[in-house]
RNA sequence: GCCGGGGUGAUGGAACUGGUAGACGUGCCGGACUCAAAAUCCGGUGCCAGAGAUGGCGUGAGGGUUCGAGUCCCUCCCCCGGCACCA
C-alpha cells in the first residue's frame, strides 16, 4: 500500500471502478425501494462554481447513502441550456450561442465527472436540443386545444436605441444595460399559461408536501395570495364618442369594502381608457400618462417608489352613497393587475393616506378602534388594523366589525347590480412569450387569412436554426428567411412563422420527468416515468421557492390532467440550499452601462472610516464595492472550483465543501479551511497505511475494559451523532464526528484490545465518510481488506452495548449558573443525587451555611441547586 | 416597500424537545523535529481582573418569562434571498 495520499491516482482508480462496474445506472430492482435524487440542473455558464459544488455534493451525498443503506437509485444530470447568457456571450464574443452553450457542456461535464458524483449519465438532458424541447412545443399545443394557453397583450422594457426587449436584469436605473438609454414600457401581444385555473390545488395541495420547509411553503402561499373580497363598480356618464366608456362603469376590486364609506377618490393606472380619455382634453393628464411609460414594470421597484398621481377633472358616482368622486391617474396603479383601477381610503390605507397627504386630499374616517384617537395628521399602524375596528361615519353601517360589514356592503352592492364577493388571487398568468434567439420556438404560425395557427404535430419539432449570432439589436430569427418563410397549415399560403421563443422555466418545468423515462422518441414521458417519480429528494437553491418550483408543480398538473403521469405533486421532498456568496465589483460605463469585475481581478481596502473600496489590480483604477451576493455568471463573482480539485483533489473539495456550513445556511466564500480539510485526509491515510502495517488484531469486542472500552464508546457516541446528523442534513457535523473519530484512534494505544476496537472504528469510520468523500473511502476499504466495494457495504449502526457507562458526571449549578460537577453511580436515584449535590464543597461555598430552597435534577444530565 | 430567512470567539461554524455556550476546523501564540524553512507532531487560545485558586462579563441592541434563555415572547438595528424577462 502507498505511503503517501495521492488523490490523483485513488480518484481515477475509483471512478473507473464506478464507471467499470455501471455501480451508478438507475434500474428497477424487485424488492428494493426506489430512491431518486435530484439536484436543480446547471445552467451551463461556462464553468462550474461554489454553489454547484454545493449543490451536487449534497445531492451525492445522499444518492451513496441511500444506496448504501439499501435504495435502489436514479440520480441524473443534464443542462438547462436555454438562456440569455449564450446571447450575451454571443454579443461579445461574436459566436453563436448553440457553439458556445455545447462548448461549456462539454467542459462541465468534464468537471462534474472529476468531483466522481454517482451520476446515470446515460439519462443526460440538454434542453436545447430538439429531441427535448419538441415537447415543450408539443405540450404547449395541448394547453392552446385545452384553454390553458392564450393570447393577450403583455407589458415589456423596451430600449428605443437597440430597438429591442430587455429583461429585468438588463434595467439598470431604468436605463438599458448596454445603451445607457431610458427605457420604455411597450405593450406586445404574447402567449399566457393560466397557471391561475389552478391556483386553488397548487394552494390546497402544499399541504400534501410534509417534506418541504415550511419557508418555502409560506412563500408560495403567499405569492399564489387568495384573498376575499368585492368587485364592484362607480357608475359614471362619461362618453367617448358619443358611447359611455366601459358601458359607464369603473370596475375596481377591494378587500376592505368595509371602508368603502370612507373612499374620497379613485385611482386608476396611466393605461386605463378614463386616463386616455382625459388625457385628450387635459395637457396635464397627458404629460403625466406620458411620464408612466417610463415607470419600471418590476414589482420592487413600484414599491419603493414615490407615488405620484394627478387629477383627471372626471367625476364618477359612489355606488352607495351617490357623492361625486374624483378619479385620479397614478403611477402606482396597474393596468394588467386586477382592473386597472382602485378605491382609494385614505383614511384606512397608508399608500392612500400618503397620496392624499401629498395631493391636499379629503381624508375621512370610516372605521374606529376603542381607545384610539384617530387624526389626519400622521399614519398610525391602527388605522389599517381590520380584527378590532368597527364602522364609524359609515350611515346604516356603523358598529358593524369587518366580516359584518363586508357582507352587508357586499349585498347592497349586488342588489343594486354594481357588484358582488369575488375571490382574488396574487399569482398572474404566466407569460411564456420573450422575444429572444436563443428559447425554444413557439409552434405558431402566421398566416394572411387564418391568422395565428397552431402547427400540427406532425411537423414538430419546430427546429431553432443553430448559427444565428444575436448582436443586441433584436431577435436575429427576424432576418432568418429559411426559418421565417412557411406555408399556413390551414389554407396552404404562405406564412410567417412566430419568432417569439419560450420562457426558460418552461424548459426547467418537467426536465425530471424525463429523466426518468425510458426517454423514448415518440413520447414525452412513460410508464418508467411513473416508476421513478415524485423525486423523493429535490436539492436546489432557495432563490427558486417560488417561480420554478411553482411552475414545475403547475405543469405537472397539467400533465396529470392530460393523463400522462400519475401523480400530483413533483417533488415530495425539498432540501433549499443556501445560496454561496462572494463580494460584487462593478463599474459604470462611458455610455451609462455597467460592468462588473471579478474578485479576483480586484484588490479590497478600508478607508478610514471603514467602508469597503477597491481598486484593479491590473492598472489600479477604482471600482465600486456593490457588497456581497450569490455568485452568478452576470457579475462575474463566481468561484471556480477547478484549482482546488487540481491541487487537493475531489475529496478534498467535497469534504470541505459539507463541513464549511450546513447546507440551508448561506455561505460567504472563503477558502481559509480547504488546507484542514486535505490535512484530515492526510491523516486518515497515513493512519490506514499505519494499520495495515501493523495488522489486525481478534478480541472479544464484548469483553473489552479500560482504554479500549472508552475508546469503543468514543467511536459509538460520534456514531450515533454523525447518523442523527445524517438524517437532519446536517452534513458539516458528520464530518466533525469522523473527526472525531480519527483523534479518538490516532491517540488510541497499541495493545490488542486496542487493535481490535481500532479495526472495526476504522470500518465504520470509511463507511460514514465513503458518501462523502468517496474515492479515499474505497481505496482504504480494499486497502484494508473490508472488502470490494465500500458502496456495497452495509451502512453503520451504533451499538447500545457499546454506548453503556457505569458512571455518570452531572453538572453542578447553584441558581442556573455552573459551579463544578459530581460523578455518580448510573444507577443513583434522585434522593442520592441531591445529596451529593448539596454536600459538594462549591454549592455549600454558595449556600453559606443556608438551606436550598429547591433542589432541579435533570436525569443525565445536571443538579441545579436554587439558593 | 412586501414576503421568506439569518446575526454566536480573530474566523467557518457546534450546542438534540429551554439544561456545562464556543464541539469540530481555520488562524494565532508557544514548544519539538531541522543548519534553516516547509511539512509533520505536541500544548495553549471568548473577553476583563488576578501570580494563582477563582470571580465577573459574554450568543446584533434593549426589555420580558423561567430555578435556568443562543434557544420562548415583545420592540428595534443590520445582512442575505425572492418580487413574475437572470437562472
Amino acid at each position: 500500500m502507498q505511503q503517501n495520499y495521492s488523490p490523483k491516482d485513488i480518484e481515477a482508480t475509483a471512478q473507473q471502478h464506478w464507471s467499470q462496474t455501471e455501480a451508478f445506472r438507475a434500474v428497477k430492482e424487485s424488492g428494493k425501494p426506489k430512491y431518486y435524487c435530484l439536484s436543480m440542473f446547471p445552467y451551463p455558464s461556462g464553468k462550474l462554481h461554489m454553489g454547484h459544488v454545493r449543490n451536487y455534493t449534497i445531492g451525492d451525498v445522499l444518492t451513496r447513502w441511500h444506496k448504501m443503506r439499501g435504495y435502489s437509485v436514479l440520480q441524473p444530470m443534464g443542462w438547462d441550456a436555454f438562456g440569455l447568457p449564450a446571447e450575451n456571450a454571443a454579443i461579445a464574443n461574436k459566436v453563436p450561442p448553440a457553439k458556445w452553450t455545447y462548448d461549456n457542456i462539454a467542459y462541465m461535464k468534464k468537471q462534474l465527472q472529476s468531483l466522481g458524483l454517482g451520476i446515470d449519465w446515460s439519462r443526460e438532458i440538454a434542453t436545447c436540443k430538439p429531441d427535448y424541447y419538441k415537447w415543450n412545443q408539443w405540450l404547449f399545443l395541448r394547453m392552446l386545444e385545452k384553454g390553458i394557453a392564450y393570447k393577450k397583450t403583455q407589458v415589456v422594457n423596451w430600449d428605443p436605441v437597440d430597438q429591442t426587449v430587455l429583461a429585468n436584469e438588463q434595467v439598470i436605473d431604468g436605463r438599458g444595460w448596454r445603451t445607457g438609454a431610458l427605457v420604455e414600457k411597450r405593450e406586445i401581444p404574447g402567449y399566457y399559461l393560466g397557471i391561475t385555473q389552478y391556483a386553488e390545488e397548487l394552494l390546497a395541495d402544499l399541504d400534501k408536501l410534509p417534506g418541504w420547509p415550511d419557508r418555502v411553503k409560506a412563500m408560495q402561499a403567499n405569492w399564489i395570495g387568495k384573498s376575499f373580497g368585492v368587485r364592484f363598480a362607480f357608475p359614471h356618464d362619461i362618453k367617448d364618442n358619443g358611447a359611455a366608456i366601459n358601458d359607464g362603469k369603473l370596475w375596481v376590486y377591494t378587500t376592505r369594502a368595509d371602508t368603502i364609506m370612507g373612499v374620497t377618490f379613485v385611482a386608476v393606472a396611466a393605461e386605463h381608457p378614463l386616463a386616455a380619455h382625459a388625457a385628450k382634453s387635459n395637457k396635464d393628464v397627458a404629460a403625466f400618462v406620458e411620464k408612466c411609460k417610463h415607470v419600471s414594470v418590476m414589482e420592487a421597484d413600484i414599491a419603493t417608489m414615490e407615488k405620484e398621481g394627478v387629477d383627471t377633472g372626471l367625476k364618477v358616482t359612489h355606488p352607495l352613497t351617490g357623492e361625486q368622486v374624483p378619479v385620479w391617474v397614478g403611477n402606482y396603479v396597474l393596468m394588467g393587475y386586477g382592473e386597472g383601477a382602485v378605491m382609494a381610503v385614505p383614511a384606512h390605507d397608508e399608500r392612500d393616506f400618503g397620496f392624499a397627504k401629498k395631493y391636499s386630499l379629503p381624508i375621512k374616517q370610516s372605521i374606529r378602534v376603542a381607545d384610539k384617537t384617530f387624526s389626519t395628521d400622521k399614519w398610525l399602524e391602527w388605522y389599517g388594523d381590520k380584527e378590532n375596528g368597527v364602522c364609524v361615519n359609515s350611515g346604516k353601517y356603523d358598529g358593524l366589525n369587518y366580516q359584518q360589514a363586508v357582507d352587508t356592503i357586499a349585498a347592497d352592492l349586488k342588489a343594486k347590480n354594481l357588484g358582488d364577493k369575488q375571490v382574488q388571487w396574487r399569482l398572474r398568468d404566466w407569460g411564456i412569450s420573450r422575444q429572444r434567439y436563443w428559447g425554444c420556438p413557439i409552434p405558431i404560425i402566421h398566416c394572411d387569412s387564418c391568422g395565428s395557427v397552431p402547427v400540427p404535430d406532425e411537423q414538430l419539432p419546430v427546429v431553432l436554426p443553430e448559427d444565428c449570432v444575436p448582436d443586441g439589436s433584436g431577435n436575429p430569427l427576424h432576418k432568418r428567411a429559411d426559418f421565417l418563410n412557411c406555408t399556413c397549415p390551414k389554407c396552404g399560403k404562405p406564412a410567417r412563422r412566430e419568432t417569439d421563443t419560450m420562457d426558460t422555466f418552461v424548459d426547467s418545468s418537467w426536465y425530471y420527468s424525463r429523466y426518468a423515462s425510458g426517454f423514448k422518441s415518440d413520447a414525452m414521458v412513460d410508464e418508467e416515468t411513473n416508476h421513478w417519480m415524485p423525486v423523493d429528494q429535490y436539492i436546489g437553491g432557495i432563490e427558486h421557492a417560488i417561480l420554478h418550483l411553482l411552475y414545475s408543480r403547475f405543469w405537472s398538473k397539467v400533465m396529470r390532467d392530460l393523463k400522462l403521469v400519475n401523480y400530483d405533486e413533483p417533488f415530495a421532498n425539498l432540501l433549499t440550499q443556501g445560496m454561496v456568496l462572494n463580494h460584487i465589483f462593478s463599474h459604470r460605463t462611458d455610455k451609462g452601462g455597467i460592468q462588473y469585475f471579478a474578485p479576483n481581478e480586484v484588490e479590497m481596502m478600508k478607508d478610514e472610516g471603514g467602508r469597503i473600496t477597491a481598486k484593479l489590480v491590473s492598472d489600479g483604477s477604482a471600482v465600486d464595492y456593490q457588497g456581497i451576493g450569490t455568485m452568478s455568471k452576470s457579475k462575474l463573482n463566481g468561484v471556480d472550483p477547478q484549482a482546488l480539485i487540481d491541487e487537493y483533489g475531489a475529496d478534498t473539495a467535497r469534504l470541505f465543501m459539507m463541513f464549511a456550513a450546513p447546507p440551508e445556511q448561506t455561505l460567504e466564500w472563503a477558502d481559509s479551511g480547504v488546507e484542514g480539510a486535505h490535512r484530515f485526509l492526510k491523516r486518515l491515510w497515513a493512519f490506514g497505511a499505519e494499520f495495515a502495517n501493523i495488522g489486525k488484531e481478534t478480541h472479544d469486542l464484548g469483553a473489552l475494559s479500560g482504554d479500549a472500552k472508552a475508546l469503543r464508546r468514543e467511536i459509538h457516541l460520534a456514531l450515533r451523532q454523525a447518523n442523527y446528523d445524517m438524517a437532519r442534513f446536517q452534513f458539516n457535523t458528520v464530518v466533525s464526528a469522523a473527526m472525531k473519530m480519527l483523534n479518538a484512534l490516532e491517540k488510541s494505544g497499541k495493545e490488542a484490545a486496542n487493535r481490535a476496537v481500532v479495526n472495526e472504528a476504522l470500518s465504520i469510520l470509511l463507511r460514514l465518510l465513503s458518501p462523502i468523500t468517496p474515492h479515499i473511502a474505497h481505496a482504504l476499504w480494499r486497502e484494508l481488506g473490508y472488502g470490494d466495494d465500500v458502496l456495497a457495504a452495509q451502512w453503520p449502526e451504533p451499538l447500545e452495548a457499546a454506548l453503556v457507562q457505569d458512571e455518570l458526571e452531572l453538572v453542578l449549578q447553584v441558581n442556573g449558573k455552573m459551579r463544578g460537577s459530581i460523578k455518580v453511580s448510573a444507577s443513583a436515584d434522585k434522593a442520592a443525587i441531591e445529596a451529593a449535590a448539596i454536600a459538594h464543597e462549591a454549592v455549600q461555598k454558595q449556600l453559606n451555611g443556608g438551606a436550598p430552597k429547591k433542589v432541579i435534577v435533570v436525569p443525565g444530565r445536571l443538579v441545579n441547586v436554587v439558593a
